[in-house]
RNA sequence: GGUUCCGUAGCUCAGCUGGAUAGAGCAACUGACUUCUAAUCAGUAGGUCCCAGGUUCGAAUCCUGGCGGAAUCACCA
């Protein structure tokens, strides 16, 4: 990664070694883009340096913009205000910075990093469907992988799928009882849309029953028995509900016999549910597919769900690490401002953080990933503090890479996303809404016409993905983020559309131009400010990538793309390149756009974003 | 109650390790298409950066204490 601006950095050095007489590091220098309401490229703020030079700012700021001025060739002017000298930076610097943009070959790509990167994403449950939580947790994880591969690191991506337990008995059952033997080919439904059918299914047959048991006599006699006081019915039964299922209930008996059947491995039960969850990894597969996504390596919790128990052996030779009179296994974590946390219960069975332990061991053992990112909602931050606070004291050799990208519920505007009252937006619906409103828009504006259908459909494809995945992704990942349907299709404004649309007018005046330019670009130069501006954002990109990787976070990369579009279409606006004024800056402009484009198509791109060549 | 996160324009969000008069988009209003695609551009209006202290030449940003919201604090996953 090239620091472009350490010409003018050496030269500040040497103004204040020669001024002042004080050694400073050129790397120590910070400039800033000089606000817009000044003259001038970038600023030097020279307020730390008063005490340091026993000198006023201004005069401090005076006297190394003089000596710039006349010995730095780069510095064309400049003005200070208060504390704040200003450089106008000369034109050529600008296409000369192009001109060595324009020959890197891969530019974006930094430098091949040590370590291997494991990131774990989506990690769905096989009962339903993925919603739009998960679309979030998705295009985060996907992108951030991209961005880190970008920074220079080896990454794969991985999931664990959660494939066992109570919930998928659950649909299992009621396909059992309810299903008529029937498959998502015979009654034309969508794999894992099936299963969720079922898993209702079962809900909505429980939620009868106990609604029928309330009023039996059993439930009258436990709820005059076991209520609190000022506890009215509704309440009560609503607590109780866990209760009812584990101890009364037949459905949840029969749920709950079938979870042990599998548990034993009986024959029966395991075919059935491989089936159902064959089903349902073919619907995933379609969403993943629609999405953009791949994984590279899959990890399922019937495999890792008896994991971690050596481990725990282990630790039980270390500090902190005890076993109580009931046999159960505990770490304090008290030093560290946590909990005491429980790691295998009096029955020797795991719990899930010991699952966790050992998957994350597994997965060291299989990948050699000194680095693990989990992308997981915040609803589990206190989970994986625990989680890399035990692999510190097991002193497992991956605990420093350990992170949990940790990202805000999606809510939407009406409020929580509630499966019980039907409110979660559903992954599959979503990407069909999104794309069939690029459509209806785009059939408005008559464009496109002359294209066949499926070449339409593709850019229908591309914009409707973009306006959705841009919404989600330019939000910073920790925020908790309100997603409306509506903004969600906006295709004007700070949108991907926006971004795509900068795109396709580069695309379409390079159609325009037949021939190449062979003019000399130095010979250019009176710059436009918008000329100028895009080159200042264009040597500012692989910085953006360092950040966003160092920071796990995509929306920096967002929201870079769109000033950048947003420098284009000002340029566009102002500047013509098919009947620019000279040969040489005809030249110069193509070669801006083709710089631009790049950027643009590798920012979008660092968020799983394609772009259309028209629109 | 303990801990963590969030609080910036009517709405959705930027604001990097402290820097100039806090920025975008949407919504509202006004202009600009015989011009390289108007999914665009230019402009108007909109602010107690939750509150109060503190550190500093300088605080939306850092610290402390409040207020409001969320999450979590299971031998659940």
């Amino acid at each position: 990664m090239v620091d472009h601006l350490e010409g003018i950095k050496i030269r500040i050095a040497e103004a204040i070694k020669h001024t002042f007489q004080h050694d400073v590091h050129h790397a120590d220098i910070v400039l800033q883009q000089t606000k817009k309401e000044f003259m001038g490229d970038y600023t030097l703020v020279v307020f730390p340096f008063t005490r340091l030079f026993r000198d006023k700012s201004e005069s401090i700021a005076e006297k190394i913009g003089l000596y710039l001025k006349s010995h730095a060739e780069l510095v064309a002017d400049y003005n200070v205000v208060k504390g704040f000298l200003n450089l106008t930076i000369e034109h050529s610097f600008w296409i000369n910075r192009l001109q060595l943009l324009r020959t890197i070959e891969h530019y974006g790509q930094l430098d091949a990093k040590e370590g291997k990167v494991l990131i774990e994403f989506s990690s769905p449950n096989t009962n339903k469907p993925l919603h739009l939580g998960h679309i979030r947790n998705i295009l985060l994880g996907w992108s951030t992988s991209k961005i880190l591969k970008s920074a220079g690191y080896d990454v794969m991506n991985s999931q664990i799928i959660n494939d066992r337990g109570i919930a998928i008995c659950k649909s299992m059952l009621a396909w059992q009882l309810y299903g008529n033997n029937d498959t998502p080919q015979s009654s034309d439904i969508k794999g894992d849309h099936f299963v969720g059918k079922y898993y209702i299914e079962f809900e909505s047959r429980f939620k009868q029953e106990y609604a029928k048991w309330q009023n039996s006599e059993e439930g009258i006699r436990t709820y005059s028995k076991d209520r609190k006081s000022e506890q009215d019915e509704a309440s009560f039964f609503k607590a109780h509900k866990n209760q009812y299922f584990n101890n009364n209930s037949q459905l949840g008996a029969k749920a709950k016999e079938m979870l042990l059947k599998w548990e034993a491995e009986d024959e029966e039960i395991r075919k059935m549910w491989m089936q159902m969850n064959g089903w349902v990894y073919d619907g995933f597969d379609q969403t993943y597919d629609a999405l953009g996504v791949s994984f590279d390596k899959l990890y399922y919790e019937s495999e890792t769900y008896l994991l971690g128990k050596d481990l725990i052996a282990q630790g039980l030779t270390f500090d902190d690490f005890y076993r109580k009179d009931d046999s159960s296994v505990w770490v304090d974590l008290t030093d560290q401002g946590l909990d005491e946390k429980i790691l295998l219960r009096s029955d020797g069975t795991s719990v899930y953080m010991t699952q966790d332990l050992g998957t994350a061991h597994k997965r060291y053992e299989d990948t050699g990933a000194t680095k693990m990112i989990y992308v997981v909602a915040d609803e589990q931050d206190y989970h994986f503090k625990v989680l890399f606070e035990i692999m510190k004291k097991l002193g497992a050799p991956y605990a420093d890479g350990l992170f949990h990208l940790s990202y805000g519920m999606v809510d939407l505007p009406s409020g929580r996303m509630k499966s019980r009252e039907g409110t979660v937006v559903d992954a599959d619906d979503l990407i069909a809404e999104v794309i069939g409103a690029v459509r209806t828009a785009t059939q408005e504006r008559g464009e496109l016409v002359d294209l066949s259908d499926d070449q339409r459909q593709e850019i229908y494809r591309k914009i409707g993905l973009s306006a959705l995945k841009y919404f989600i992704l330019k939000v910073n990942p920790k925020k908790r983020m309100i997603f409306n349907p509506e903004e969600s299709v906006d295709m004007q404004g700070q949108t991907g559309p926006y971004i795509q649309n900068a795109y396709v007018r580069i695309q379409s005046i390079k159609r325009r131009i037949e021939h190449e330019a062979i003019a000399d670009i130095s010979q250019y130069q009176l710059l436009d400010p918008a000329e100028i501006e895009l080159v200042k954002l264009l040597i500012d990109y692989e910085q953006q990538i360092d950040q966003a990787a160092k920071e796990y976070d995509p929306s920096g990369i967002a929201n870079y793309a769109y000033e950048l579009a947003k420098k284009f279409h000002k340029f566009y606006h102002d500047v013509r390149v098919i009947k620019a004024e000279s040969t040489a800056a005809q030249a110069f402009r193509l070669m801006l756009l083709d710089m631009v484009a790049i950027v643009l198509s590798h920012s979008m791109d660092l968020l799983g974003i394609e772009m259309p060549e028209r629109m």
